[in-house]
DNA sequence: TATCGCGATGCGTTTTTTGCATCGTCTTTG
DNA sequence: CAAAGACGATGCAAAAAACGCATCGCGATA
């Protein structure tokens, strides 16, 4: 939209900090900028930036004001999405935050199934750690989160969540495949893959391990599931994950065993909007098709 | 603001149902603005409005679009009413729709007043019938509005409300003067100037008259309080107020006297804005502060 | 059937925006 | 301690956008 340029580029130079920056990645100079910017501030009758030595940084009116800069661009988008359902074909962008969990798996397919429906609807998908999915979320740059356990900000709106046990994932020949479940104390010994602390299921395994104990080897940690998957079968190694990041194991010679609940609590897959928000419409349809598909995987353990 | 231009453009299009007219209004060529509209329907991919002979009308689109618009208008006034607060001065305009019943002195008093502590808040009183303030909260072109007895919309908030008991105005010489309290059988064989039917004021009387088949003299009907206050003492004739109404009636040889509650139930004032919408600082500022002052005036009355 | 009022469009003019060169200031670096 | 580098601000000319005028085509109205 046109007319949102300034809005635009004001947003843009609040993100890289510095005039000329911005005025980059927006492939414009720095003067035509700079002068937007200055307009803007003289209509207000107030400065949106401090003008610092090395570049400039929102005063308080300034992340009032971006903060309503980026809730127009939802807005409009929303708009748009309405309108554009309309004209009987849906229509619209769906920017999802996650963690590695459902990135594997869950959301390729589901994102593939709902184009298969919904040709026009394009999608981004953001990795993200630790809080970063719920920021995402706050500063309306991504319109759904799946976020696995803690949810720490307080304006976010849980529209769903699966409760998910832990798994434990081995090669197919590892003596612990023999069990149905996987105890705590059964890890004594073996070598552990685990991934990093930013992660809900190291989070989970780090309690249980504490409240138990045990006394376990970790060879490595990783934030890559992808890896840690694949270095398994070298080591002969132990690594954790959860149902819905678990893809075929089977073809790369893997399997999953559940931990024993008693030991590891199940943990929660939050699926979440921004609180007090209205999504634009492909996105809150997409929302209600994954809900939908996660019901009939884990029919049990959804909540809404 | 400059950069919604072509949003006010386009929202003043949509209320006059016609681009030359409404450039007229704007000051501005038809052809300047026939063209920013085409622009813009034409970023958005869908006309807004349906061309008819004797001009335009928003289609479902549009009226998409343009309650977009205002609501973009109301939310960056709220952000810019917010940050003006951030430097001391609290500045900001009010527009409140009311019957006539605040009118006439309580509304003078309260904006009086508070312009002498926020001299920079400027102010829009809009008088009102019937179902009007409460359009005008949709259409986001009043920010408050004071409504005396229904409430037809389901999208206002009731912010307050005051209990208020119909009086009756007459001469002060008139022989119903004597009493404390006026019956309504008290009324039957005496001049009775009412309010029109779209009246809160009427509209109790008239259930009330109702129900007791009361005979009555009406001589005239008004929708101004001032004309029938004014004539009353010409024919002897008896007026219907309520206290907020009520200014100085003693210099004008009249009095009040309330009627009996058993026979016309006390009416409602209340204090209003749309629902799920923030108010900019000057208005909630402003409505706080009136209800402040109802407290004091009508302390056992107000509800909030 | 003629007229009127409406929105759309081609074209020259005016206003606004942009880019270039440059200034002054502050931090970093040799 | 001085030189270099990066930043935002500003004067001025070029480019782009918006505007106004004249005019067209269309449908309603009288």
């Amino acid at each position: 939209m046109r007319y949102m340029t300034s809005l635009r580029f004001i947003d843009a130079v609040a993100r890289e900090g510095s005039i000329r920056k911005a005025a980059d990645k927006l492939a414009i100079t720095s003067t035509a900028l700079n002068r937007r910017i200055l307009a803007i501030e003289d209509e207000l009758g107030q400065p949106l930036f401090e003008r610092l030595p090395g570049g400039v940084r929102l005063n308080t009116a300034g992340e009032l004001f971006v903060q309503h800069i980026r809730s127009q661009f939802a807005e409009l988008a929303r708009v748009q999405s309405q309108i554009a359902d309309l004209s009987g074909i849906r229509r619209g962008h769906v920017r999802i935050a996650s963690g590695a969990d459902a990135l594997r798996q869950f959301l390729p397919k589901a994102v593939s199934h709902y184009r298969t429906e919904h040709p026009a609807v394009t999608f981004d998908l953001q990795r993200c750690y630790g809080e970063d999915a719920e920021a995402r979320l706050d500063s309306l740059d991504a319109d759904i989160a799946l976020i696995f356990e803690p949810i720490r900000m307080a304006h976010v709106h849980v529209a769903a969540t699966v409760r998910q046990t832990l798994h434990c994932v081995m090669p197919d020949n590892h003596p612990l495949s023999q069990r149905e479940k996987v105890r705590l104390r059964d890890l004594a010994g073996h070598r552990l893959c685990l991934p990093k602390s930013d992660s809900g299921i190291r989070q989970l395994l780090d309690t249980g391990l504490l409240r138990r104990a045990t006394d376990v080897d970790v060879v490595l940690e990783s934030d890559s599931f992808e890896f840690m998957q694949n270095y398994l079968r070298f080591e002969n190694a132990l690594g954790f994950q959860i149902p819905i990041a678990l893809n075929d194991l089977a073809s790369q010679g893997l399997v999953a065993r559940p931990l024993d609940p008693a030991d590891v609590p199940p943990g929660t897959l939050h699926l979440c909007h921004l609180k007090g928000r209205v999504l634009p419409v492909a996105a809150a349809k997409f929302l209600d098709a994954i809900i939908t598909s996660l019901r009939t995987s884990y029919s049990g353990d959804v909540d809404q």
